[in-house]
DNA sequence: TGTCTATGTCCAATATATCGTACATATGAT
DNA sequence: ATCATATGTACGATATATTGGACATAGACA
């Protein structure tokens, strides 16, 4: 119930899909689990489970840790996350303009971007302030409970849009329904304005401000965000939204391209 | 004939092991590549390849850049290898480590880990000098090659190393063949002494200094290594050694440790 | 024009991967 | 002692994934 891979019942699942299925809910999850607790939690073949997790062991891209045959996430991914990274040279710049951005503001600067069809911080700078506000990066949230999300489908057509997003992730953490029309009449305007701002759904003190990230198609590619507390982010909002702008067209110059082509 | 995945012939070969020989082959050639190059030169059946890139473009773990229908690694895996590293968070103590240890020799400074039964780069820090020495990082290496393979492969038995490295990997860049039999007793000296040293055997002007570094359970993980011109290796010898030797019991200290567990 | 290579798609045959089930063991509760 | 649960292994049946080869297209070249 986690991943995109029902289809329809009393089907076998291919052994790939599974395999990813395995990995994705690991990193979720964030620790080493038993190949039987893996199997009972997403649901799937015990015996399906225990051959595809020595198949992935044997290819390094798991690896026992934790003791009592525990398994996590192997070397052999970290080495393919490198070259990703590596090719796709935005981690440097990213970090320097997040830096920049947390020094100028005092504020929680985020880089954002899709993780399939959720929404995950890839990096962030806490601000300097005596409460600091932070989140989980790599953690899997709703696009449409955040800022950065009305941005990073802005691509898509309407329809696309509904597709592209579970339905119940319209549903907010308030128990509140957003109507999914609702949700794109936003994304159409922040596509407009060049940015999103808003009093965070997610809790009851923050505010968030999101500006796009393109790539050198003109897409966007990721999101820069400044997470605030309510009245800072009210009083200081043209400020804000101004070096964000400006940082994100820094990051534009010479943005997620590859290095060697 | 890159990866094992020959054993017998006339088999059909698993779906994810030539998956992962995909993305290992990506990485290696560290450029995208369309379908039908990456099946000619991994030496796989067309429709095979084709099936699989499909597969794995619509998991995320591929992507199409570069345009003309090739592709690379993709967003997932950095996701997935961020992950790894989060959890094994020799990261940041590393890079501060390697940033001390190029400060205090001048000289460039490296953390090395294996990568199945290759020789790989995982950090590195370039030295302050005018001609600087570096190297690519996450290349695979034969484990002969280097001063670090003495010390990685040091927990095997003799004959675990003989099955473990592959036989070509014995012959030098220069084509002179390394004895296995000298290589074991190499490793044997080096696992004794704490450290290795010696003229590279990949060029004609660097000496290279390997401590190892452990983990929780004292195997060794990885390794630090200096790369210096071989007149400054040789005239700095044991004060290069001391800092190497400093550097690696500071790691010793909160090595890959899991941050929760 | 004809021929070659490079590229991608489609399809049927069969080798095999997935999965249900049974089995083995340990641990803890009743 | 008996039962229930958690964990890992073994194996056969069958649904299907892998594969070779046919087919289509486009460009290069002579």
């Amino acid at each position: 119930m986690d991943a995109v891979q029902d289809e329809a019942a009393g089907k076998r699942a291919r052994g790939l899909d599974r395999a990813f299925e395995i990995l994705d809910f690991l990193r979720h999850k964030r620790q080493a689990l038993k190949p039987n607790e893996i199997a009972a939690q997403i649901g799937a073949p015990r015996s399906s489970v225990y051959e595809l997790v020595n198949l992935l062991l044997r290819n390094g891209i798991l690896e026992f840790t934790g003791g009592e045959g525990r398994v996590y996430l192997g070397r052999k991914l970290y080495f393919l996350g490198a070259a990703y990274e590596n090719h796709f040279d935005f981690t440097r710049e990213c970090e320097a303009t997040l830096e920049h951005l947390a020094d100028e503001t005092r504020e929680t600067a985020q880089f954002c971007m899709l993780d399939g069809n959720k929404y995950t911080v890839v990096r962030m700078r806490e601000g300097a302030r005596p409460f600091r506000i932070s989140t989980d990066i790599g953690q899997s949230v709703p696009i449409p409970w955040t800022a950065s999300g009305r941005l990073l489908v802005a691509h898509l057509s309407d329809q696309e849009i509904l597709n592209f997003i579970p339905p119940e992730d319209f549903r907010l953490p308030s128990s509140e329904w957003l109507e999914p029309q609702t949700f794109i009449a936003e994304v159409r305007h922040a596509e407009r304005e060049g940015f999103f701002t808003f009093n965070s759904i997610v809790d009851s003190f923050t505010h968030c401000f999101a500006v796009p990230v393109r790539d050198d198609e003109g897409h966007i590619a990721g999101t820069l965000c400044l997470v605030t507390p309510r009245d800072d982010g009210l009083a200081n909002r043209d400020r804000y939204l101004a070096c964000l702008k400006k940082a994100a067209a820094d990051l534009n110059q010479t943005p997620t391209r590859q290095k060697r082509a």
